[in-house]
DNA sequence: GAATAAATTTAGACAAGGCTAAATTTATTA
DNA sequence: TAATAAATTTAGCCTTGTCTAAATTTATTC
């Protein structure tokens, strides 16, 4: 098995390298908040098994092996994620920092039992999705709500900042997932959004509008 | 907080500290399986926090402090292994090891909550008692079954060892929490004993005798 | 295309937790 | 009570994962 540091290693660089083929050491140090040293060090011992492409100078990405072990983790938070709001009532912005930890439990029977329980959720509580116990997911087509046009619409179906500031915000303005929007109007100057909803019209700020994921 | 070594001296110390009341050196890493040299260490370090009283070649015993951190865990310990046999239907030989990991997650809150949907359980799949909220549970007065004279009768209320060899047995003979025996014979050669149930008549060794716990 | 800047790696250190071997203390026994 | 045995602690070393500072490589710019 692999120590907790190397599965969260292998979880920072799964979920970089959606943004960008080779993630760099740097960006890896700033994402796990540590240093380039220590990063550096730690994608030797990755090579050494195995689980990532490592070149020096040249940044990483997962083998398949990695990719696999990654993988599994994010269904472990993402599932954890889930029973925590659905069973144990928890509020959506309170839940990332406890799956960080449960994410770790080592046993795949127990994770593939706790799927069953909740019957086999394919989304958790932000949106994203949860991998099957093969490991398959859909990766949704969902745009950024800035990348939206005036007079379109869609629905919320995930976000891209997970942080608890970001989550009680939305929630107080009723930006929940599955709310279906229509982008009313885009302010020129600083490209706020004013959205209207089924409830009423809200106008937010382009950085607010650039971490909500819309699918059309 | 505590490191997970340090969570597992304390836990380790207070079930020792049930059978004798200084707990020593070699005891511990007996327990632990390490060397003695190695808890003498840690001894120190859980010393100078002020989680235990130590005194060297006098063994230790825990403080007020050092024991409320080993019944938080020993309580999320016991809730864990109940939600993974009633809700996740797990055998109770099957849930040790997985409750072994799942006791360190260090939320309190999720605790609670997880006590909460269970409906407060008072006991484990064990028969082991899970301490509330505030630390607090009934310790049953048991006896082992080998304590047990001829023609009493008691009811199987919890087990010494845990390993799932012994559990796996005593599934097999349907020696289960619960179930209401009466001494029949102790059989004088090697201190068997003979059990009548309400099923049907079992012998058992005076080694597994030891390991069951009876309340009259 | 050299010179500077940025990114990355190497070197050397540290803390946690563990181990072996040696020294010391306590217990036991003749 | 002296001698031996058992238990415990100390000393010194190892691994993991981290850090700072220095060296090296790659990128950028004039």
């Amino acid at each position: 098995m692999n120590t907790l540091a190397e599965e969260n290693y292998l979880k920072s660089i799964y979920h970089l390298s959606l943004d960008t083929e080779n993630v760099s050491t740097n960006q890896l140090a700033a994402f796990i908040n540590t240093k380039a040293s220590s990063v550096t060090d730690m994608l030797k011992k990755l090579a050494e098994k195995a689980l990532i492409n490592y070149t020096p100078y040249q940044g990483v990405n997962l083998t398949v092996a990695g990719e696999k072990i990654a993988v599994n983790i994010i269904r472990k938070h993402r599932l954890w994620e889930y029973f925590l709001v659905e069973k144990l009532d928890f509020k959506w912005d309170e839940v990332h920092e406890m799956a960080e930890e449960m994410e770790h439990i080592s046993s795949n029977e127990l994770i593939d039992r706790l799927d069953k329980f909740m019957g086999y959720p394919k989304h958790d509580p932000h949106g994203d999705p949860i991998p099957d116990c093969n490991g398959l997911f859909k990766i949704h087509n969902l745009k950024p709500l800035s990348a939206i046009a005036v007079n379109e619409s869609g629905v919320i179906c995930g976000v891209r900042d997970h942080s608890p500031a970001f989550l009680q915000y939305l929630e107080k303005q009723s930006l929940i997932i599955g709310k279906k929007i229509t982008v009313a109007e885009i302010i020129e100057f600083d490209h706020s959004v004013v959205l209207q909803t089924t409830d009423k019209e809200i106008q937010i700020s382009r950085e607010v509008a650039n971490n909500l994921l819309i699918a059309l």
